[in-house]
RNA sequence: GCCCAGGUAGCUCAGUUGGUAGAGCAGCGGACUGAAAAUCCGCGUGUCGGUGGUUCGAUUCCGCCCCUGGGCA
């Protein structure tokens, strides 16, 4: 018999405030708030993730929050499979899970599922990333080419990232990616209602918010943070070391840039990927509520009572 | 005041041996099945500083004016 219970989720661009509207209606109601944004998860970036702080980690319980270890590449099914558990966790405790993130595809895993692929051996992955460096991506393609005709053809050439994962699956399993995906349609792996929250702000009031909070995460030691990173001497290539800010602060740590220079970029990226994320939402998710504001206490006095009624019937 | 270099898309610039112009970035739209804060695709009319002249035709050549750098006084 599936389980029907309720699960809230809470998605939006970042600087939309979608972490304060989770903390408030976990408070209201005695929920769990589940992180769901893949760089939320490492313990490395704390600052520059606009991670939620002790305070508000005192006020309701936060799972999922810098749990992994930036040396290592969290993956969306590996988030799921932490997520289900946090979930099932929270139901066993008598809370609401609310998941909350602007990572769309976890969400999307995590409601809709994801084939079920064989995890790819570390010397298959590292070989692939070792041609791409040596050879280039062209020849990482024509490989692909070679052992997955159709599912290279169906690739834009310049397409790093699905070329790498395509040409990991074909060479360490020997069957295309795309036959995988065939033969094993994705199913979600929680049961639940899932109930979902979109905040939707202005662009140019999100724009102004991208780039007043980068300020602010540099007050707050966003720097050393790099810095502390930085020293790890880590493969650039990890996730972690992409995250918005870090190649920026890293270039002004190192002289390649000035602080002012710096500062615009991370913020220049960091309005480009808002804008991506605007543009999933709103094409690949399907809310039951859209809010077109950014979150206030005041947008939540208004819309707690809906929320509520979605979540505790 | 004089000399030089510039004034072309929101920004930085290219270009037109005279036939009204195009890149990068920004911006906007889109895609998204295991590193997604990733990766990729599409969209370019703008008094070509102003004004007179030459010309069938001027953003392009000439005159004058305005503005911005730099130099000389």
């Amino acid at each position: 018999m599936p389980d029907d219970r309720p699960i809230l989720v809470i998605a939006g661009p970042t600087a939309s405030g979608k972490s304060g509207l989770a903390l408030r209606v976990a408070e209201e109601v005695g929920g769990t708030v589940i992180n769901a944004d893949s760089m939320q998860v490492y313990r490395d970036l704390h600052v520059l993730t606009a991670r939620p702080g002790a305070e508000d980690e005192a006020r309701a319980p936060h799972v999922l929050y810098g749990t992994r270890d930036g040396a290592e590449a969290c993956t969306a099914a590996a988030w799921v499979a932490d997520a289900a558990d946090e979930i099932s966790k929270a139901r066993t405790a008598g809370r609401l899970p609310v998941v909350v993130g602007g990572t769309g595809m976890y969400l999307k895993t995590l409601m809709e599922g994801i084939s079920a692929i064989p995890d790819i051996p570390a010397d298959v992955k590292s070989e692939g990333r070792r041609l791409r460096l040596e050879q280039g991506n062209e020849a990482l393609y024509e490989d692909l080419k070679a052992k997955d005709p159709e599912g290279a053809a169906t690739l834009k050439p310049k397409d790093r990232q699905r070329i790498l994962r395509a040409w990991e699956v074909a060479t360490a399993t020997g069957k295309p990616l795309h036959q995988w995906q065939e033969d094993s349609p994705p199913r979600p792996l929680v049961d639940g209602a899932f109930h979902t929250v979109l905040l939707r702000p202005p662009r140019e009031d999100l724009y102004a918010r991208c780039d007043a909070r980068f300020e602010q995460m540099l007050e707050h030691g966003a720097l050393a943070e790099v810095e502390a990173l930085l020293a790890r001497q880590l493969d650039p290539g990890l996730p972690v070391m992409k995250a918005l800010g870090v190649p920026e602060l890293a270039e002004f740590l190192g002289g390649q840039a000035s602080r002012e220079e710096a500062i615009t970029k991370a913020q220049q990226h960091t309005r480009n990927y808002a804008k991506r994320q605007t543009t999933w939402f709103r094409t690949q998710f399907h809310a039951s509520e859209t809010l077109n504001a950014q979150f206030s206490e005041s947008l939540f006095q208004e819309i707690f009572p809906k929320i509520r009624h979605l979540v505790l019937t």
